[in-house]
DNA sequence: AATATTATTGCAATAGCTTGCATAAGCAAT
DNA sequence: ATTGCTTATGCAAGCTATTGCAATAATATT
């Protein structure tokens, strides 16, 4: 059982502060069944609030990662995604030819992730990655 | 020994033409000893040839990527840069500290590549991977 | 060599994201 | 509750990259 921890402790306990700008784009984030962007961010988070800028989202979102409450990932399509951090999936193969995003559980890393370390001494970060290519459907074209 | 085909040659068999201002792009992404960016590229083009804007530097590098002779990598920096294709090293470990980068072999995604293979159906395209993490030198913070 | 066809370019507008700076607001101490 | 310190926000400007469209230029045909 994981003690679930308030926002405003994460926050305060690193000399950050606790605004209504944070709370409402977090809550977007978690409330969201799907990867989402920042523009969508700021437009559900913006109808809550009025007091919401587009550049305050950015930022947010820049912290949120830092305190691994949200995830960043490029699915392609020239935007960022975000989604709550945390969850069992944590990497995306992403069809080249239809779109179809497939999640994959984050130990298909785990190999190169160990030889990188032994070979090159380098530790590498290998979360929420997205991977191109093409899947089975739109193999044959 | 590979054949040397000449730029018309590849333009043309597909379709597309040649023009002074691809020649000069792909001279300057030849010609340079390290990454190089579009702003770089279209900097040194443009002293060369002044009909040369920056929208065209992108397509056609967007294109000469299609044509496999220049790769397009993300090394952070909040720009991509371009090399010439085709060379032994294919993957790069990017240190977040000190902003070393490491050319390594695309040799080490050989085994994740076939796992997703067989899992998935997957078939991931791996090609001038900017990998981030932390090299051996700035492990210990 | 001139012409027709169509790919390519330049320009300007736009998209996504970041940043500098003055103002506003959260938090701690009184 | 008020004050003071410092973080956070809003705004506007700026950066990298992309795109629509009219003008231009490369190739094939005559």
């Amino acid at each position: 059982m994981k003690a679930e921890r308030s926002l405003a402790e994460i926050l305060r306990e690193r000399g950050y502060r606790l605004t209504p700008q944070r709370m409402i784009v977090l809550e977007a984030v978690e409330a969201s069944d799907h990867h989402i962007s920042a523009e969508e961010i700021h437009t559900k988070a913006h109808a809550r609030y009025p007091y919401m800028n587009i550049s305050t989202v950015y930022r947010t979102l820049e912290l949120l990662k830092e305190l691994d409450l949200v995830a960043e990932t490029d699915l392609g399509g020239g935007r960022l995604v975000y989604h709550p951090a945390g969850k069992a999936h944590h990497h995306h193969l992403v069809c080249r030819k239809c779109g179809k995003v497939q999640d994959i559980d984050r130990t298909v890393f785990e190999r190169l992730r160990d030889e990188l370390k032994d070979r090159y001494g380098f530790n590498a970060e290998f979360e929420h990655m997205g991977i191109f290519g093409t899947c089975e459907a739109c193999r044959g074209q």
